[in-house]
DNA sequence: TTGGTGACTAAAAACAACAATAGTCACACG
DNA sequence: CGTGTGACTATTGTTGTTTTTAGTCACCAA
């Protein structure tokens, strides 16, 4: 795992071949294929160390808030501060993860369920605490706002929504914050 | 240009030679170079017509409703139903549309800013009615909306949420027009 | 039985030789 | 002078060939 880290987010995905990884550990080719059943189900596996550290800078981001409000406009600025950095720092690994989000890979879905959930958790305790509406369906708004996050949860659209990255998320949050007035 | 969109539409930008198209008219390949700078330049000129047509239904069914409300919702879901449908029934041209908003030409450029001036129409007359509220920046609105309906915009974003594009637009609209109440 | 491998194959990538194409230009015709 | 073109080139795409590579398997050693 280590050393497909290093390897993938140095020379890509393509350019690392499995047996430069048994290299690498010092071990054959061949064992490596009892612990992986392929060369994808290794790069699913970085693809989700990756994203989930995405999906922890955002629980930390969460977390340190008090407001519900507060949350969601955290929440959604370091999703995208986190996914940009990912870009522009390890390009590589980055790469890996818009292909996972592409093909459908079960690591990036996985990711798009997490941030998801936080999501809710986050509107939920928005209602409960009278912050928010609680007229509209609850399944309803967090999949509008789902939606609207969609473009910067997800590596493949990420990529064409870099311009956006500053101003985007925050103006996007006042928009739905909006929404959410009860 | 009839002779380009048909070929175009047919077998695509890269399989068609500006040869195919000059036979087609009946006239040399220099010739059309007289009147086209480059290739692209053709790949434009049918690009806009194809978007132009989106443009258009979307005008229609803005026009076809009274109330800003209804005439916002119309306005996304025609925009989202227009672009689904070219890429379902015209494939080859909307492979143009969105390679033409992935290189930023102008024809897509162009496109953009038509529907956002028609968004921006909408929100300014439902603010005149009193239908939306007036403390928000109308620019600060009016980018946050769009910011909200670009993956429906973009031939380039639309092809990743052609899964969303039956209930995305609505519960967008939802979303938008809760954001939008005085 | 657990930890480990070299040797093999089918599929895919890299490469090189070749063909097709975008774009130009000097020039012909009325 | 306006309308139109064949012939040319640099570049891009295609095609067929050779190398790599993912993945398997029978087998070895402790």
């Amino acid at each position: 795992m280590e050393a497909a880290g290093e390897h993938f987010g140095h020379y890509g995905y393509d350019k690392t071949t499995v047996s430069d990884l048994a290299k690498a550990i010092g071990f054959s080719k061949a064992y490596i294929y009892k612990f992986f059943d392929s060369k994808q189900a290794i790069g699913e596996a970085i693809c989700s160390k990756t994203l989930t550290a995405i999906v922890v800078a955002v629980e930390e981001a969460v977390a340190g808030a008090t407001t519900p409000t507060e949350k969601f406009r955290r929440m959604f600025k370091t999703l995208a501060a986190t996914g940009a950095s990912l870009f522009f720092n390890d390009r590589k690994l980055y790469d890996i993860a818009a292909h996972s989000a592409g093909e459908g890979w079960p690591s990036a879905r996985a990711h798009c369920e997490r941030i998801r959930q936080i999501l809710t958790e986050v509107i939920r305790e928005g209602r409960e605490k009278g912050e928010f509406e609680r007229k509209t369906p609850l399944d309803e708004t967090v999949h509008a706002i789902d939606l609207v996050m969609q473009p910067y949860v997800s590596p493949l659209l990420l990529q064409y929504n870099l311009d956006a990255v500053e101003e985007g998320p925050a103006q996007l949050s006042n928009l739905v914050l909006r929404s959410l007035a009860p």
